[in-house]
DNA sequence: TAACAACATTCCTCTTGTAGTATATACGGC
DNA sequence: GCCGTATATACTACAAGAGGAATGTTGTTA
């Protein structure tokens, strides 16, 4: 749907706080909707709208499993994505919200663990690449 | 009259082609506007709005020098900004257009090699930061 | 002081993005 | 087939940003 993935395409989807969260916590695995949702404590349909956004502009995909949405990065980065990605996460522990939300989604794993519905199925975290 | 420096604010900046061909530039030495707008090769009023735009934001400063104003990337920028710029940096590399405006540059200083005006004194490079 | 050059600012229009309400779809359990 | 849960879409209103034309400002030169 969109050919271009250049830098300003990527700056694009970086400008909105609430996709910042979002890539924020993905950078750590992927996750359905409801938990996104209830870390960023924002309406559904917000979440589910920027959701959108990243996915039509090709920073993130997504799988059905029964009734739950999971997003996550996409697998294959380009080199520029992955650069600002990797910049993001850096610069994002800087940030009193995106280490507020990392916090509480380690909670939310850590309340999972033993019983997880199928959305929950504990992600495993991505590497971490220090640009 | 910005306080907040932060990642959001940057990535607005970052969010527009001209501005980022201006930082990609700026990112090589301090330019008087004259200059950015004929390798861009864009009205004035353009190249005005989003200097004063950058400039609004804490991403760029002025001096004024005789007829011209000389605008640079901030002396000391945060780390979270230097990190960005950095990976901008990176990044344009990968593209045609900021690769022809840096060529542009590279070409407009040899032309003002010797005889340059005020506003074209020869502007010294600033350290590249492999981020 | 008049004319000019380099920039900035104002005013206007157009577009894009965001948020919210309400509604639709998809799936699983009963 | 009906209902609840999870998620997406349509529609609308609103605010911010971008571009351009015209005009204002500041400093220089004649």
């Amino acid at each position: 749907m969109y050919g271009r993935m250049d830098l300003l395409t990527i700056y694009e989807c970086l400008c909105d706080k609430t996709r910042l969260r979002i890539l924020n916590l993905l950078r750590q695995g992927p996750l359905c909707v409801c938990h996104i949702q209830e870390i960023l404590d924002e309406p559904q349909v917000k979440i589910s709208k920027h959701l959108g956004y990243l996915k039509t502009h090709g920073l993130v995909a997504v799988k059905s499993e029964a009734n739950w949405r999971i997003y996550r990065l996409v697998a294959k980065p380009s080199q520029v994505l992955e650069a600002n990605l990797a910049c993001l996460q850096d610069c994002a522990g800087e940030d009193k919200i995106f280490r507020r939300d990392s916090e509480k989604l380690i909670l939310l794993r850590r309340d999972l663990d033993g019983d997880a519905p199928a959305c929950c199925a504990k992600p495993q975290p991505v590497k971490i690449t220090k640009y």
